[in-house]
DNA sequence: CATATTTAAGAGTATTTAATCTTAATTAAG
DNA sequence: CTTAATTAAGATTAAATACTCTTAAATATG
């Protein structure tokens, strides 16, 4: 099941990362993401753009310039970075693309659709960058490979 | 969550018309369900062809020609279906695009990832093209709209 | 102030997915 | 046997997605 676009993948694998393995200084260069990772570093910087237009980072230019965390991580929820990276709709969507499905007119599958996609908000919601984070950091998961 | 293709999308869709619908004759015409719910014709040819390879339908040419489920609605499940339209891997894949992620090297959300992917295996093992005919049927879902 | 480093912006290209079109093969019915 | 109805097959086109490239703007540092 293909649930996030490139973009949202590569957006969270790299927003991750920062995460994970924060800077000395106050930005982190997109390039030491984009090649600790092995991802393109101008697609890389292009994903980034959008998430300093939607106020998850903060950017600065020129030299020790980068990206840095616009809010600490403890209150960056994973939910805020998908719907960041995939729409604002991203949960409202039906399974077999009825585009009035809903309470009123469901689908064959909409309860069930609706049961997984409470479930996916539900814990994203709940899932703090800071945690994932810890989780990269104590090896317990991997960023890469 | 863009959780099935366009082809994923029309296939479940047409299929379930057949089972909603079926026809007094031993064949459907394509025409027909692709008429009824707005579909393009050449496009549900397309896919119906590869869920006739694949054992889900048959198909027959000619005047009064059409398609048929190759088996009763009652052993088809929606998970054989989804399978045959998305890929046999649909259920294998990371979050997050990782290629190697799995028990022995998960990623941050793989476990969560695990059990909304099993929650989803589990219903759609379960659950059959002759159910949600007969919820169709009974105007309880709707399949277009 | 000159240079190097970094992100910003958007144009451009490539690939994949979606949809359409054309022609062939099959078959029923007059 | 001729015609019409139907799926099969694959070529073609269109659109969306995924990248890549170029140039500009900002800024630190010598």
């Amino acid at each position: 099941m293909k649930a996030l676009s490139q973009v949202g993948k590569y957006g969270l694998r790299a927003l991750l990362y920062l995460v994970a393995y924060p800077p000395k200084n106050q930005y982190l260069s997109i390039r030491e993401i984009s090649d600790e990772l092995g991802l393109s570093f101008h697609f890389v910087t292009k994903i980034f753009r959008e998430l300093t237009e939607k106020g998850i980072l903060i950017s600065y230019r020129g030299p020790s310039g980068g990206i840095a965390l616009a809010k600490p991580a403890e209150e960056i929820m994973l939910i805020d970075v998908i719907k960041a990276l995939e729409g604002e709709d991203y949960f409202d969507k039906c399974l077999i693309g009825l585009p009035h499905c809903g309470t009123a007119k469901p689908c064959p599958v909409h309860e069930f659709w609706k049961e997984v996609k409470t479930k996916m908000q539900k814990n994203f919601s709940e899932t703090s960058l800071a945690l994932l984070g810890e989780k990269i950091r104590t090896m317990e998961v991997r960023l890469d490979d």
